[in-house]
DNA sequence: TGTACATCAGTGAACGCGCGTTCACTGATGTAC
DNA sequence: TGTACATCAGTGAACGCGCGTTCACTGATGTAC
């Protein structure tokens, strides 16, 4: 079984990566064993050392790996919608949504996996993956604010952030009961109702 | 050392709940050992369980303690503003503050252990203690809403808890870069801005 | 193109460690007289 | 009120277990001729 080829090495790699990014968002960092991400990308948790330095190493480039994978997912979506105004609708629907709530794994890292960066000391590399994720979504965001008022944009990208993570992370604590649903709609509702404060 | 009078025996149980409260909320549920716990409360890891049947049960309890400690500081401040109006405005800025930010320990239950919640079994007793919490938490903040629909004011109370929890995790997250206090601000101009929508 | 061999990706046993939980023990507390 | 003793809160060693990480080993891959 030992050594592969260079295309399977790297294929195995990038396996480790995918399954790392969605095991990471659904039970945490913590929450996941080197042997459990080795096992769910069918090896063995000996050559994990082989692809990483560590643990920690793989937490930052799984989650620069789940931002990135959001991103072209929302890039995706905006291609297929006709107008600025339906794109937008359409994605808080999406992010707001019952089948985003059950699929942490495949959802939102922001909202995923935000407590568990919070908890972690300032120089670990999950850190600085999460900000620069922060960053971009911000700026997505922000491009899809009326208004022509770059800082007030700014600040509406980043309020409607705060909205959209708090909604899907109380959502999914409360989930197997009714409010969980309508902490959902409730969130939808305020940010499309007075379609975002812009004047 | 051993056998203590039951007023200690009383005194030791608070002391773990108390110190349990804060640590689970700074450190997350697995973040912190029996151990910790106790030598936190100035005893050792062989008497937990005397006073509890397991982690997971103080765990719960904590949950609770934790929420209740809340209410209790709201219940307090409210008591100390004069208009209902001045007393939400003081609510927002201090729960949108940096030394909430900050003190993790001391603050909100329901944004510390949002994730730590939604990864845990559904019968597990911090759950429950957690959806109590959000009740009640929602209960308050309708309350405080303007208008007279309370359909309308759960709604909105519901979508300013989002708002309020949202921002709170994702400013911890981004601690330590300048974003992380915009995250903040947006979030305090975007819910006392449009004095809520509420007509 | 074919052969000989060095490389190195992946294996699986092992390391030291900390976890949640159990338990025999201790000795001050609280009770019975 | 004093004394004798049963109770039981807290101690600390020990349990089985899973963690992150290391390492000697294997044998197919990739290279040198």
């Amino acid at each position: 079984m030992p050594r592969v080829s260079r295309e399977q090495t790297a294929a195995n790699r990038k396996t480790i990566e995918d399954v790392s990014a969605r095991l990471f968002r659904q039970q945490g960092i913590d929450g996941v064993s080197v042997a459990d991400l080795m096992a769910a990308a069918g090896l063995t948790h000996g050559g994990f050392y082989g692809h990483f330095a560590s643990k920690d190493a793989l937490a930052g480039i799984a989650c620069e790996h789940a931002f990135k994978q959001s991103r072209e997912q929302r890039e995706k979506w905006r291609a297929a919608t006709a107008t600025p105004a339906a794109s937008t609708t359409a994605f808080l629907q999406r992010y707001l949504s019952v089948r985003h709530r059950d699929d942490p794994g495949g959802g939102c890292p922001a909202a995923a996996l935000a407590v568990d960066v919070a908890r972690q000391p300032q120089d670990v590399p999950v850190r600085q993956a999460y900000l620069a994720g922060i960053r971009s979504m911000t700026a997505a965001l922000q491009a899809l604010a009326p208004g022509d008022d770059p800082q007030r944009q700014r600040g509406d990208a980043l309020a409607t952030m705060a909205t959209l993570v708090g909604a899907l992370v109380l959502s999914r604590a409360t989930r197997g009961d009714p409010i969980s649903g309508e902490i959902l709609a409730a969130a939808l509702a305020a940010l499309n109702g007075p379609d975002r404060p812009e004047a």
